[in-house]
DNA sequence: GACAGGCTAACGAACGTTCATTCGTTACCG
DNA sequence: CGGTAACGAATGAACGTTCGTTAGCCTGTC
């Protein structure tokens, strides 16, 4: 028992240590030893308390997506005006991603290691959150409110650009996230050309 | 020799297999059999063409990122507006990732495949050209002509954004790839605030 | 007859996973 | 309060595969 007492073996340290590593290495590149010598663990001690290797993935995903569901959902909550549903929308994805940068590298990067039936179940929740974010660009553009040509190709720009946040984002700079996500919100409606 | 004649064996054919499946799987998800088999080739053949498994990924990103290189500087080229160079170099990026999905999806996924030394090499290159976008909206920024509160962050939205499009379109909808780059051209400006 | 480029066979290592065993702790019973 | 039964959790050993790579051979072609 090498192990520092103050940190107890659970599901949940194992699937956190995991998360790291995936986020850093790939689900492929890291092995269950890793995952185990992290903890100060043998590896077969793993299998206490997850069943496999693909179990761990899928949990992470799984739990990363419905945490940025919500999220959005509640950041949406009692906001009618389509600019500032954009935006609220925006500043959730940013935050969301510069709060737990390891689960959503994950998420953007794994999508192809889980096995097809997760795979699926993941892959709709993905659409369902991204789905939101088209809808929401589609109203104001029927509402003559964004100006953009294509408004699904507004909407995968807009997407993708949190992504570019997590990678330049550091905790210890100078900004505050809130301050990050606030500025991809003012981004995201200049992309849809919005002129409210 | 079961393999079909009219395709021959070479390191560029062995790359280039390579590179689709890497995009595709990963490079640990990927193995050298997977690549022979493809190829209709037992795995030790390769070896007659390409040194080791490292030495493929290093080849397709440093083919890549010149190619990438070469294009973005031919774009600029005897491009004086500051807002016509942002446009010009966007529209580069965004037409390199439509035409060579697999390549710029390995760049962009594999950099943590790479030895320490070729990862050295490759990371110089990527930084040389996500350095000439930043220039550009900082000088823009400079000359008033931009109207942005955190250039560099911006830099980083409008290289991310390109992605969006890569991972959204297919050569066979309804828009030629010139036009997705133009549209993704215009959102760039956007982004910075350009009121030219 | 040299040679390029396939092939089979084999290697050592690492992989995810299973299993029986052992260990430390807790709970109960006398 | 001492003894012990029971249990959760960590362990080393072993499994069958798969991995990247090497070595040596065989067969077509100039």
């Amino acid at each position: 028992m090498q192990r520092s007492m103050t940190v107890s073996l659970s599901r949940a340290t194992v699937i956190d240590a995991a998360c790291e590593l995936f986020a850093e290495g790939g689900y492929r590149g890291t092995s269950m030893k890793d995952i185990a010598e992290t903890l100060g663990v043998r590896a077969s001690s793993l299998y206490n308390h997850v069943s496999s290797k693909q179990d761990i993935l899928l949990a992470i995903m799984d739990k990363a997506m419905d945490r940025a569901i919500v999220a959005q959902e509640a950041a949406l909550a009692g906001v009618m005006d389509v600019s500032g549903q954009l935006r609220a929308a925006t500043e959730s994805l940013v935050l969301d991603f510069l709060r737990n940068p390891a689960e959503v590298t994950v998420c953007n990067t794994e999508v192809r290691s889980l096995d097809p039936a997760n795979r699926a179940a993941i892959v709709a929740k993905r659409d369902r959150y991204a789905g939101r974010v088209r809808a929401i660009i589609a109203d104001g553009c029927r509402a003559g409110r964004f100006e953009t040509v294509h408004p699904d190709l507004a909407a995968f720009a807009v997407l993708e650009m949190g992504n570019g946040a997590k990678s330049w984002f550091r905790p210890s700079g100078r900004y505050p996230d809130t301050h990050v996500a606030r500025e991809y919100g003012a981004f995201a409606l200049r992309v849809v050309g919005c002129t409210s």
